[in-house]
RNA sequence: UGCCCGAUGGUGUAACGGUAGCACAGCAGACUCUGGAUCUGUUAGUCUAGGUUCAAAUCCUAGUCGGGCAACCA
């Protein structure tokens, strides 16, 4: 018996399990999957039910299996099961040895369906797909059966064989299980159990023509695998009756299907296709562009997988229709990043600085790299007559309040003294080109407001920056289904620009995460060369200053 | 419309018949070599109407609102 970590939400799932092991419904045994559909790529919304699936697995000591879920060929690529694999990877979960196919299963899913056909629970159907419907019938009213309902459990046999062997075109015939078409639910309306499909498969090859449908192939599945919890999303409540269905009438392990809510957030969109539709139109760079919600795109906008972690149990599990606030997603990676990203000195919009008392001036300083971890140690920062610092670090007329440069004011220089403000260049059209004044050092008497970052002139490098914000300019893009949430896309998500950076920042390597301090979190990105960094803004810093 | 699911501050959630709590966001202050972090305080909530009960966010009934289902998709 474990006892959950304290911290930990007491949701729902985690209390049907807790009562299981309580009663030893499985003896104990706890084991889930998570089986994505390999036609797309992984985003936020998968970690939810990843941290779901692997998480449960994890607190009890069981397992969980990572399945790629390939029913349906002519909509699935192995092109994605390698980022799949990658990304669950990323966020830190480890499946052993438990990779699996659903297509591994087609043999067995076959034979099962030769036995419901034995039993008299399904038969093969001629009923035209879109004449299926007239039979269906509607929610309020029972449909009526095909007329094949009937045939010989020898017949439907042969029939099941000659549909496996090709010897029948795509749509021609169906094997249906045989249930209720007078339900109250739609899907015990006689359920198609398998199509014809003379698809190759990406994974199987060319061994099928014949493919088992979601409901029938997904319980399957679980039972085969012995599959404890199968947690899915809200969707498939209505689903779940099916679900029983097969593993009683297959006589197989009886997993439990669950559903909690999928997770929504404000300010992107989460479905697949839309994903695609911006990809393809090429409103993002990518599957993985820094702006997108892929697990992809987090990764090289620099979010770190703990963080995407904690936000997912923050999140919680329940079964309401949820619209996350962005805003928690970001606590979460500041949350990461200041225990655990190096400081350094970059300075985006500079304003050169001329210290005019250069006698005994330091050639170099010593920078804290990380103030929440003193084991991060320090760095040698070189310094000189000449700095840059950012322009809105220093007003020539400030307003109320404001604690930075200004004529004859002070502030101090992050890690190296003090700058008192003696003179303003300026320009013939009056705009300030530079700033001069004196510098002290750290023990000198000058009490002051503010600690501004800066780099040394002679020694900054320019840097490529990408500064990201928001994907959209509204909460919900997606809301109105009458107006195309593209019209939302905010024209500002992507600012280029050119940083200056303190030397030590060059060394940096892809996905090597940075606080610029009084700035943001930044990470080097992909396009990195060496001596070239390229830095994406992860997330800015909270800025409390407003204007009086 | 028939069936299924749900509803707690602005947002995400907890409370399992017994004081409605936590986090994010917001606001105010303290502290600080980051106007960051940290700390403190604070604004704000049980969908409605009945019923059961000494006592209801919690149980029951009805309603309202929201979501899902009517692919040979998953």
């Amino acid at each position: 018996m474990n006892a959950p970590a304290p911290e930990k939400n007491m949701h729902f799932i985690r209390e049907i399990i807790a009562e299981d092991n309580r009663t030893g419904k499985y003896g104990g045994q706890v084991v889930t999957r998570f089986p994505p559909e390999p036609n797309g790529y992984l985003h936020i919304g998968h970690a939810k039910a990843i941290c779901l699936d692997f998480g449960m697995a994890l607190e009890n000591n069981g397992e969980c299996h990572l399945r790629m879920d390939d029913t349906n060929p002519v909509k699935e690529d192995v092109e994605y099961t390698d980022s799949i694999q990658a990304d669950v990877r990323w966020l830190g979960f480890d499946w052993g040895p438990h990779y699996y196919h659903a297509s591994d299963y087609f043999e067995q899913m076959y034979e099962l369906a030769c036995g419901l056909i034995r039993d008299g629970k399904a038969y093969v159907c001629e009923v035209p797909g879109d004449e299926w419907k007239h039979y269906r019938g509607i929610p309020t009213e029972p449909g009526k059966a095909s007329p094949f309902r009937n045939r010989s459990a020898a017949e439907n046999l042969d029939l099941f064989q000659r549909m496996r062997a090709g010897e029948f075109p795509d749509g021609a015939k169906v094997l249906r299980a045989k249930i209720d078409m007078a339900s109250p639910n739609l899907h015990m309306r006689d359920p198609v159990l398998y199509r014809i499909l003379h698809t190759p498969h990406p994974h199987a090859g060319d061994k099928w023509c014949i493919y088992p449908m979601y409901d029938y192939a997904h319980p399957i599945e679980d039972a085969l695998e012995k599959i404890t919890h199968s947690m899915c999303t809200l969707e498939f409540e209505v689903h779940r009756p099916l679900y029983d269905w097969v593993i009683q009438n297959c006589r197989l392990f009886p997993s439990r299907q669950i559903e909690f809510a999928r997770l929504e957030l404000t300010y992107t969109v989460m479905s697949k296709r839309k994903l695609l539709e911006l990809v393809q139109r090429k409103l993002v760079k990518g599957w993985d562009d820094p702006r997108l919600p892929t697990l992809g795109g987090l990764r090289r906008r620099g979010v770190p997988p703990a963080a995407i972690r904690q936000f997912c149990e923050r999140v919680g599990i329940t079964k309401y229709d949820s619209l996350t606030d962005v805003a928690l997603l970001e606590h979460c990676i500041r949350d990461e990043l200041n225990r655990t990203a190096p400081r350094a000195m970059a300075v985006l919009n500079p304003l050169r600085v001329v210290i005019e008392n250069t006698d005994g001036l330091p050639a170099a300083v010593r920078g804290v790299n990380n103030p929440e971890d003193p084991a991060a140690g320090t760095r040698e920062i070189p310094f000189g007559p000449e700095l840059f610092i950012e322009r809105e670090d220093f007003a020539e007329t400030p307003p109320p309040k404001y604690f930075r440069l200004s004529p004859g004011k002070s502030v101090r220089l992050r890690n190296a003294g003090f700058l008192t403000c003696t003179g303003v260049d300026h320009d013939p059209a009056g705009n300030v080109v530079a700033v001069r004044g004196t510098f002290a050092p750290m023990d000198a008497p000058v009490k002051v407001k503010a600690t501004i970052h800066w780099v040394p002139a002679h020694a900054a490098k320019p840097v490529e920056v990408r500064l990201y914000d928001r994907l959209f300019k509204v909460p919900e893009p997606d809301a109105d289904k009458d107006v195309d949430f593209k019209s939302h896309l905010n024209p500002d998500s992507l600012h280029m620009a050119t940083a200056l950076a303190e030397p030590s920042l060059l060394d940096a390597r892809p996905g090597d995460r940075f606080q610029f301090e009084r700035i943001g979190y930044f990470a080097a990105d992909p396009d990195s060369r060496p001596s070239a960094p390229v830095f994406n803004r992860t997330v800015t810093l909270k800025d409390s200053w407003k204007p009086a």
